[in-house]
RNA sequence: GCCCCCGUGGCGGAAUUGGUAGACGCGCUCGACUCAAAAUCGAGUUCCGCAAGGAGUGCCGGUUCGACUCCGGCCGGGGGCACCA
C-alpha cells in the first residue's frame, strides 16, 4: 500500500496541464492577484538542486495563495543569452543557439517532473528574436528619450573573455567569468543612465519593507552617497590655461588643515604638466602599470610626484600649498583632484609622513587635546575644531556647514553630493547576445535602426574559429546602408549586456503582446511582483538594473511602477560535503568510497562542478519521487540559510511522504463508517480539533513568511497527533485536512490522497482551511512557577484564571515550599496564563 | 581598513512583545514484529548525577523579579564593499 511516485507524478502532472490548473488570467473576477517569481534561469545544461530549491519555495506560496483564492501569475522562462553558449560553440562547435535550445528543452523537461505549478503559456527565452526584438524597441525609446548615451571610456576588458565587463562583473580585479586579470582599455561604449536615477534608486530602498536588510545595505552602499563641497584652489601659476583646480572633499572643516592638493594621473592638468616634465611622464605611465586587483592594490605604495606647481588657499591668498599627481586619486571619482588633511585623514597622513609635509591637527576630541601633535593615526572622530580662525570651538558638523555656506556666499565653492554609481556601460564584444539596434554612418553618426526593421536579428552564420566577435567579421550582415542617408554603413556589432534581457522580462511575462514589449494597463495589472526569490549573488547586479529600467520606463510614461519587486527573498545555497584525495584533488562520493589511498573528508561546501559535489537532482527523482525531493528542500533548513543534501534527509523525507500516505489510505478504507467510542465531543476528539486548527493557522502563516522549515514541523506535529488519536470524526476530519495543508508542498501526494479519500476536484483547487479561533485558545494553561526567577514546578490552570487563584496555587505546590526555606515572598510576579514568580 | 550578519544538544534547527530553552527532523540507544534483514511500531536521547538536585544558549560583565532575547566589552565564523577623498 505504497505511494508510487513513479506513476503518481506523471498523472497528476498530467491531469494539472489538461485542466490548465496553473493558467493565469488576466479576467481575475474580482479575486486578488498574486505574482510570484523566482529569478530565470541561465539554460546551462541541467537543472541543479539550487534550482529545485529555489522552485520548489516559490512554487509552495503560489499554490498556498491559490488556495486562498488568489489570481496566480508563476511564469518561467529562460535567461538565454550569454558566454557559455559561446564557449560550447568553441570547445564543441555547436551553434550557440542550437545548445541553448538544447539546454532549454532539458531543463524544462526536467522542471516538469516536479510538479512546479507554473503557467508554461507565458514561457520565453531571452534569445529569441520575439523578446529580444522588443528589448531593442526599448532600447531605442530610451535612447530617444536621452537616457542612452555613447562615450569613450576606460573599460576593464577582459583578455581570456576578450570583452568588455561592468564595474559589477569585476572581482578583485579579475573577470567574473574568466578570473583573468582584468586590463584598462579606451572602447567606445553605449551608457544607460542610471546615474540620472541615483537619489530614486537609493530614496526608493526605504519603500521595499518586504526586502531583506542586509540586500537593501548593499545597494544603498553600491550607490554610495557622499555629501560634502566641490571648491576649487586657484592655481599660483596657470598651467596650460588651467587657471583653477576643482577639488571635492566631504570634510570642509578641515580646509586648515589643509597640507598639499594631489590630482589622478590622468587628470587634465596632470597631462598638461607633464607635457614639458619628462620625470612627470614616466611617473604618470608607472602609474598606469600598477595592478588592479584587490591583492596589488592593498600593498601598493601611496606615491606622489611633487608638479612644483602651487596652488592657493581659498580662505588665504597668502598661503600656497605643493599640488603633486598621487597614485591614489581616482580620476572617476568626485573631480578626480583631493587635497590632504592629514591630522584627520589617514592615507593623506602616510603619504605626508613619507613626503615631509606638515601634519596639523585641526580636530580634537577634546579641547584639552588641541595642542596634541597627531601621532601615527589621524583622528577621524567628532571633535573640536582647533587651529582653525574662525572654525575654532566649533563642533564637525557646524564647521562643515559654516565652511559651505562661506564658500558658497564667496562664490568658491559649493555643497554638493558625490555618488559612487556610475552609469552602465551595456556594450559587449561578443556573439550571444541582444543586438544593439544602431546604424553607424560616417556621415551621420550613430542613427537608430527604423522601428520597422526590427527585430535586427541574430545571424546564424557565424564562426567561432577566431577569437573575438565574429559578427565583426560578418560583413553581410555587417555591412547596411545608413537608414537615414543611404550611404554606406556598418551596424553596431557590439551586443546588449544580458542584464539587460533580465531588467524586463517579468514585465514581459505579466503582458505579451505580439506588437509591443507589453500592454501597459495589462502589465500595470499584474505588478509589481508581490514575491521574488532567488540567489543573494544577484543583490546588486540584477536587482539595482531592473530597478532602475523599471524607473526608465516610468519616466517615458511607458509604465506606471516604482519599484517591481515589492517582496524579495534571497535563499540560501545547497551544499554538500567534498572529498578530496591525497594530492588534494576533488573526488566525487563515489570515487571517494572506490578511492584506493586515504581520502579527506572536507568541508560542507556549496554545490559545485569543480569540486565535484554536485548532486543531479534527476536521478533522485527518479529514486524518490518528486514530492519527497520537494519537502526535503523546504526541511529543516531555514530557506535563508544554507541547506546540506545528505543521502539520510532525502530517506527522511521518503518515509514522511510514505506516512502521509498509509494515514491518508487507511483512513480512506475505513472510509466514513459511524464511530463506536470516543463520542462525539470526546475530550480527545477536542484535544484533536484543537491541535489541527492551530496547525491550520500556523503553516498558513509560516508559508506567508517563507519560513517553510517550520510549517514542515507544523505538519509532522499534526500527523503525529493524529496516528496517535483513536478513530473518530475528527480524527477523519484531521486526516483530510492536513492533505490539503501539505498540498502546497507534496501536491502528487496530496492529489493521490485527495482522490482516495473521495474529495471534490482537485487538491490543488481545494480552499485552505480556515482555522477556527475558538479553537486556537486552550482552555487550559500551564503556568510555571518560579521562586526567584528559577522554575520550580508547573501547574496547570483554568485559561484566565485570577492573579490571586494562581497565586495560592503556586504556594500551595510542594515543590514551591521546599525552594522557599520557610521565607515568606516579599514580592510576587504573575503573569496571567503564563508563570508565578515569587521573591523571597 | 570600513559596513553588515551569525554563534543554542552528536547534527540541521525551534523558542510573538524579555516569561517553562532544546519544538520538529536527522542520527544514535533500547525494545516489539521477523528465521534474518529492510520497512513499520513503541520507549529514550542537552550535560553531570543512582537519585534528590545542579549546570547550561561562544566568553566576561551589566540592566531586570526574570535574559537565547536588551546594553557594554571581548573571542570565533560568514558575507558585502574597498586607494571613494
Amino acid at each position: 500500500m505504497r505511494f508510487n511516485p513513479l506513476t503518481a507524478d506523471a498523472h497528476w502532472q498530467k491531469v494539472w496541464e489538461e485542466r490548465g490548473s496553473f493558467r493565469a488570467s488576466d479576467e481575475r473576477g474580482g479575486r486578488p492577484k498574486a505574482y510570484i517569481l523566482e529569478m530565470f534561469p541561465y539554460p546551462s545544461g541541467r537543472i541543479h538542486m539550487g534550482h529545485v530549491r529555489n522552485y520548489t519555495m516559490g512554487d509552495v506560496l503560489a499554490r498556498y495563495r491559490r488556495m486562498n483564492g488568489f489570481e496566480v501569475l508563476h511564469p518561467m522562462g529562460w535567461d538565454a543569452f550569454g558566454m557559455p553558449a559561446e564557449n560550447a560553440a568553441m570547445e564543441k562547435k555547436v551553434h550557440p543557439g542550437e545548445w541553448t535550445r538544447r539546454n532549454i528543452g532539458t531543463m524544462r523537461s526536467q522542471m516538469k517532473r516536479l510538479g512546479f505549478a507554473l503557467d508554461w503559456s507565458r514561457e520565453l527565452a531571452t534569445c529569441d528574436p520575439d523578446y529580444y526584438g522588443h528589448e531593442q524597441a526599448l532600447f531605442l525609446d530610451l535612447y530617444e528619450a536621452g537616457l542612452v548615451y555613447r562615450k569613450q571610456s576606460e573599460v576593464n576588458w577582459d583578455p581570456v573573455d576578450m570583452t568588455v565587463l561592468a564595474n559589477e562583473q569585476v572581482i578583485d580585479g579579475r573577470g567574473w567569468r574568466s578570473g583573468a586579470p582584468v586590463e584598462r582599455r579606451k572602447l567606445s561604449q553605449w551608457f544607460l543612465k542610471i546615474t540620472d536615477f541615483a537619489e530614486e534608486l537609493l530614496d526608493g530602498l526605504d519603500t521595499l519593507d518586504r526586502w531583506p536588510d542586509k540586500v537593501r545595505l548593499m545597494q544603498e552602499n553600491w550607490i554610495g552617497k557622499s555629501r560634502g563641497m566641490r571648491f576649487r584652489f586657484a592655481l599660483a601659476e596657470p598651467v596650460a590655461g588651467h587657471e583653477s583646480l576643482e577639488v571635492f572633499t566631504t570634510r570642509p572643516d578641515t580646509i586648515f588643515g589643509a597640507s598639499f592638493a594631489a590630482v589622478a594621473p590622468d587628470h587634465p592638468i596632470a597631462l598638461a604638466l607633464a607635457e614639458g616634465n619628462e620625470a612627470l611622464a614616466a611617473f604618470i605611465a608607472e602609474c598606469k602599470q600598477g595592478g588592479t586587483t584587490a591583492a596589488e592594490l592593498e600593498t601598493a605604495e601611496k606615491k606622489g610626484f611633487d608638479t612644483g606647481a602651487r596652488v592657493v588657499h581659498p580662505l588665504d591668498a597668502a598661503w600656497t600649498l605643493p599640488l603633486y599627481v598621487a597614485n591614489f586619486v581616482l580620476m572617476d571619482y568626485g573631480t578626480g583632484a583631493i587635497f590632504g588633511a592629514p591630522g584627520q585623514d589617514q592615507r593623506d597622513l602616510e603619504f605626508a609622513r613619507k613626503y615631509g609635509l606638515p601634519v596639523p591637527r585641526v580636530v580634537a576630541p577634546t579641547i584639552e587635546e588641541a595642542a596634541d601633535p597627531v601621532g601615527d593615526e589621524a583622528y577621524t572622530g567628532p571633535g573640536i575644531i582647533v587651529n582653525s580662525r574662525f572654525l575654532d570651538g566649533m563642533d564637525v558638523e557646524t564647521a562643515i556647514a559654516e565652511v559651505i555656506r562661506r564658500a558658497e556666499a564667496e562664490g568658491w565653492g559649493q555643497g554638493t553630493i558625490v555618488w559612487r554609481l556610475r552609469d552602465w556601460g551595456v556594450s559587449r564584444q561578443r556573439y550571444w547576445g541582444a543586438p544593439i539596434p544602431i546604424v553607424h554612418c560616417a556621415a551621420c553618426g550613430p542613427v537608430p535602426v527604423p522601428r520597422d526593421q526590427l527585430p535586427v536579428v541574430l545571424p546564424e552564420d557565424v564562426s567561432f574559429a577566431l577569437p573575438g566577435n565574429p559578427l565583426e567579421r560578418h560583413t553581410g550582415w555587417r555591412d547596411v546602408p545608413c537608414p537615414q542617408c543611404q550611404g554606406p554603413a556598418r551596424r553596431e556589432t557590439d551586443t546588449l549586456d544580458t542584464f539587460v534581457d533580465s531588467s524586463w522580462y517579468f514585465i514581459r511575462f505579466a503582458s505579451q503582446p505580439a506588437g509591443a514589449p507589453f500592454d501597459k494597463a495589462e502589465a500595470e495589472r499584474w505588478l509589481p511582483i508581490d514575491q521574488y526569490i532567488g540567489g543573494v549573488e544577484h543583490a546588486i547586479l540584477h536587482l539595482l538594473y531592473a530597478r532602475f529600467w523599471t524607473r526608465a520606463l516610468k519616466r517615458i510614461g511607458r509604465l506606471d511602477v516604482a519599484e517591481p519587486f515589492k517582496g524579495l527573498f534571497t535563499q540560501g545555497m545547497v551544499t554538500h560535503l567534498t572529498f578530496q584525495d591525497e594530492a588534494g584533488r576533488w573526488l566525487t562520493p563515489e570515487e571517494a568510497a572506490a578511492h584506493p589511498g586515504p581520502v579527506r573528508t572536507g568541508r560542507v561546501e556549496k554545490m559545485s562542478k569543480s569540486k565535484k559535489n554536485t548532486v543531479d537532482p534527476e536521478p533522485i527523482v527518479d529514486q524518490y519521487g518528486a514530492d519527497a525531493v520537494r519537502w526535503f528542500m523546504l526541511s529543516d533548513s531555514p530557506p535563508e540559510r544554507d541547506l546540506e543534501w545528505s543521502e539520510a534527509g532525502i530517506q527522511g523525507s521518503w518515509r514522511f511522504v510514505q506516512r502521509l500516505w498509509r494515514l491518508a489510505a487507511e483512513e480512506a478504507e475505513r472510509g466514513g463508517s459511524t464511530w463506536l467510542g470516543g463520542g462525539e465531543g470526546s475530550s480527545e476528539e477536542k484535544a484533536l480539533d484543537r491541535k489541527l486548527h492551530q496547525t491550520i493557522a500556523a503553516v498558513g502563516a509560516n508559508i506567508e513568511s517563507l519560513a517553510f522549515n517550520k510549517a514542515v514541523a507544523n505538519l509532522y506535529e499534526l500527523a503525529t497527533a493524529i496516528e496517535k488519536a483513536p478513530p473518530s470524526s475528527s480524527r477523519s476530519k484531521a486526516v483530510r485536512a492536513l492533505v490539503v495543508l501539505a498540498a502546497p508542498m507534496v501536491p502528487h501526494l496530496a492529489e493521490e490522497a485527495w482522490a482516495a479519500l473521495g474529495g471534490e476536484g482537485l487538491a490543488a483547487d481545494a480552499a485552505w482551511p480556515e482555522a477556527d479561533p475558538a479553537l486556537l485558545v486552550a482552555d487550559e494553561v500551564t503556568i510555571a512557577v518560579q521562586v526567584n526567577g528559577k522554575l520550580r514546578d508547573t501547574l496547570t490552570a483554568p485559561k484566565g484564571a485570577p492573579r490571586e487563584a494562581l497565586e495560592e496555587m503556586a504556594l500551595a505546590s510542594e515543590k514551591v515550599v521546599r525552594s522557599l526555606e520557610g521565607k515568606t515572598p516579599r514580592k510576587v510576579i504573575v503573569v496571567p496564563d503564563r508563570l508565578v514568580n515569587l521573591v523571597a
